[in-house]
DNA sequence: TGGAAAATATTGAATATTCAACAATTGAAG
DNA sequence: CTTCAATTGTTGAATATTCAATATTTTCCA
């Protein structure tokens, strides 16, 4: 047991690969629920992370939600242009800007945020409670491990 | 325990998002390995799965190496530029076209698999042989349970 | 059999992402 | 202080991806 794969071993025992996988998989039908509010799973990262109701900055947010800074500057247009989120100078330093959500955002981060919960736990019915803790767990300290 | 995310909870505990996250993370280190040959992650994973000497048809071939049909049509255009792989119609089914390595193909596979193992053995070496084995069973069964 | 429906792959237009260059501001060193 | 380097965010051009439409072949069934 334990071995890494081997150079002939299928691309399936890749650790990348599952994880790319998996990933696609549990992407599609989040994707597939966002749908329903005609909402992109980018859009419904970056309004559950401003919902905590302080401004984020433009680098702090594209860490957050996985997205490069021009990805997010675009996306952030659309988004002011839809009225879910705005610009605010930062005064403190000004070559930043703080991103802020509007009301009509918050609203639909509510609607979002119970259907990316209604997903998780259909997935939590079909592939069980321990596992899927067991797997958030693992999934946490891979990341520590590679900063 | 074992809940699922509430409505309020930060987005990093949610499946969807870990996945992601580790998804993008070992991906770009996967990336980083490859681009000593110049190559991106998805040719590494259409040489593998080709390099079985088996034909394979382009809708198998998207599957496996998780792209969509036309962007797989797309990145074979290129491949064959490079004479990597070639096209063969499928005598038995006319409508299908079958995948095959070149030997200039097979070779730039090995090289490629080299890397990646050696990216795993580097992962294994900081996040521990136990913890990767079970990740990977425990992804293997996520994707399981999802189909 | 004949003809409609399904499966397979590709194409072109529309869209999105990325890379490199830029502008603005701040920090830091002399 | 002043100038030069670093940080932050945006832009435009180049590239890649996706969606819808198309062409071809096969399958199904009436």
């Amino acid at each position: 047991m334990a071995k890494p794969p081997k150079d002939n071993s299928p691309i399936t025992e890749h650790l990348a690969y599952l994880l790319a996988q998996a990933n696609r998989e549990i992407n599609r039908q989040l994707e597939m629920r966002l749908s329903k509010e005609g909402v992109p799973v980018e859009q419904w990262r970056i309004l559950k992370v401003l919902s905590d109701g302080n401004g984020h900055s433009m680098g702090e947010l594209a860490d957050a939600v996985l997205l490069n800074h021009p990805t997010l500057t675009k996306m952030v247009d659309r988004m002011v242009s839809d009225a879910l989120v705005y610009r605010v100078q930062d005064p403190k330093d000004r070559r930043k800007v703080l991103m802020f959500v509007s009301d009509r955002g918050k609203a639909l981060s509510k609607r979002l945020n119970s259907l990316a919960v209604s997903q998780e736990e259909h997935i939590v019915e079909s592939y069980g409670d321990k596992s899927t803790n067991e797997l958030k767990r693992l999934l946490e300290s891979l990341i520590d491990s590679s900063n």
